[in-house]
DNA sequence: TTGTAAGCGTTATCAC
DNA sequence: GTGATAACGCTTACAA
């Protein structure tokens, strides 16, 4: 039976509102008494309940945090929120939708339920706006990472795909390179339209002319990447590098090259998009676009905190720039 | 402001003790009484305030899941936990330890704090006894996945390696090899040398003689495992195909392969182990000996959840049977 | 500076 | 079957 605020009270000789003061710290307790409490709390290593603390002071010190599928979103992402949460006395709770709206929808309830103090939403399509409203409206914080809401004033997170495929396109650019390819995944996704504009406004910065020839529109799978290939070398104005907008797909990629007996990054550069173990552990390592994990993570936290904190963040949208992790496969080397 | 007990105890013209047992089904209420009350419950979409509930109760249905690494830890095994967790009405809070004894300390915490009803520890080394003892004392529950608690008493999960070694050497021997080659981390591993005597097993089992040099100890890295092949090429007794233990060095074992100009699995057949994304998605996908993720995720989860209803599990450890998941690199395929 | 007492929203134990 | 009422463990006015 764990000891209580009113046991230590009874020990100290004082009341338990004296103990509550002592231990939060809290002014109007005399230097001797806050001596003498602190000590027997710490001999007897009391932890106050902090179930009970939520109710009377109506907060959890918890955050939900939302994903559609743990092994898809990177967990840099959920360590650095955790991190940056625990250092501000919070506890993450994850919740994992399987986008489905069910799920969802029971753990936006916790919100409901007093049983967090605000909740991260990462990735997948939005849940009921109806929900999402009743979590807002009984003042549950809410925040948003790569997803929207439309039409609702939510501070959401994103990062800026098209400048990420700009910078890995440029990168090849740099190096000389004047025939890239873009391999990506059905251009009716936005995020993949958003990565072939960055593509084109890479072009466009070093004033080379854009090719629709040389746009490789896949399913986004292994082995679209395999297709995609055997269409390049098969047609006449052969690329001299590779852009992919997945890493899935550029593994598929860089696998056909091999298997067709060409060499990464000798004969084609490639650069894929989205870090993963994998592609820093294939051979060649793989150059990607990657979005600012920790940053994302750390910001998110911040800003969910602080609106459980009541204050509201200057940008209720911010957008992330993606970072370029240069590695082994698209280093330029002219073989001839 | 949401609702509360007593505003639904007013709108239904009751007493707030009959709209909590109405809630919780429990016996004692009118028919009528009962109708009338869910009804205005559905209608108000009420939820009991769940703090409330839990200090009333000593419950939370929280399940803490630590993990050292969460990035380490399959994410099929949390997912499983967190499944059953939630179908049985709980909830689970992620504790990433960093393998850090001030974190994990923090993160027991939780137990003492009421904040959770349980824990499970997955993997990594034990935490400070005294603190397990403290969470165990203050009748706190606890269940630990792959790591062991020496001289106490905890419920503990484990998968043979021993025998997943035996399970995936055996698969070679069957096919009718006979000189089957170990890459290994370092002997001093407990789980490594687990691995070996599994690979011996088998060869006992199928009267192969087991031969010192067919053993390539590495310190567990891609290299290790170039050197590994290297070495194994080099001597006299080549072998015949290869049980990795571990996917890393599987990974590196086969890039080495193909580099030298071999096939994998025509010229060697190879299997590795541990399943991760990466070792399906490399070409030739790898066949490798699997932890039961998601049967170790239930169990898990049941049993803490059985403890923490008071019912003492009947196997206080519990071994599970790894799984061989048989893909294209280790079909033997005479090629002469 | 310290103590008293009234909440916080439930559940549980009594009476009726 | 139903309704007061006392817990649960803590915080916080308000008094002293």
């Amino acid at each position: 039976m764990p000891l209580t605020l009113k046991d230590i009270a009874r020990m100290a000789g004082v009341a338990e509102s004296t103990v509550s003061r002592a231990i939060n710290n809290k002014p109007g307790v005399g230097e001797e008494t806050k001596k003498k409490i602190m000590e027997i709390v710490r001999e007897h290593n009391f932890q106050p309940n902090q179930l009970a603390q939520g109710l009377a002071k109506k907060e959890t010190h918890m955050i939900a945090l939302m994903v559609t599928d743990l092994s898809s979103v990177g967990y840099e992402i959920i360590k650095s929120i955790e991190s940056v949460a625990n250092k501000e006395g919070y506890n993450c709770i994850i919740c994992n939708t399987d986008n489905n709206p069910e799920k969802k929808k029971a753990y936006l309830q916790l919100v409901l339920n007093n049983r967090v103090d605000g909740a991260i939403i990462i990735g997948g399509e939005l849940a009921d706006k109806s929900i999402l409203n009743l979590a807002l409206k009984k003042d549950g914080s809410l925040v948003l990472v790569n997803c929207l809401a439309e039409e609702m004033l939510i501070p959401t997170l994103l990062v800026d795909n098209s400048k990420g495929s700009c910078l890995a396109v440029s990168h090849l650019l740099e190096q000389g390179l004047e025939n890239i390819a873009i391999v990506m995944g059905p251009s009716d996704d936005f995020l993949e339209s958003e990565k072939l504009a960055g593509y084109k406004q890479a072009l466009e910065k070093y004033n080379i002319p854009f090719r629709n020839d040389l746009v490789f529109e896949t399913d986004g799978s292994q082995e679209g990447a395999y297709w995609a290939f055997l269409k390049a070398v098969d047609g006449e104005g052969l690329p001299d590098g590779f852009f992919v907008t997945s890493d899935i797909l550029a593994i598929g990629l860089v696998d056909v090259i091999k298997t067709g007996g060409y060499l990464v990054p000798e004969d084609f550069p490639v650069i894929g998009y989205g870090d993963s173990l994998i592609t820093s552990t294939i051979s060649p390592s793989l150059t990607v676009v990657a979005e600012p994990l920790t940053n994302l993570g750390s910001c998110a936290a911040e800003y969910i905190i602080s609106l459980i904190r009541g204050k509201c963040p200057e940008d209720i949208i911010k957008v992330l720039d993606p970072v370029l992790i240069k590695r082994e496969s698209s280093i330029v080397k002219k073989t001839k």
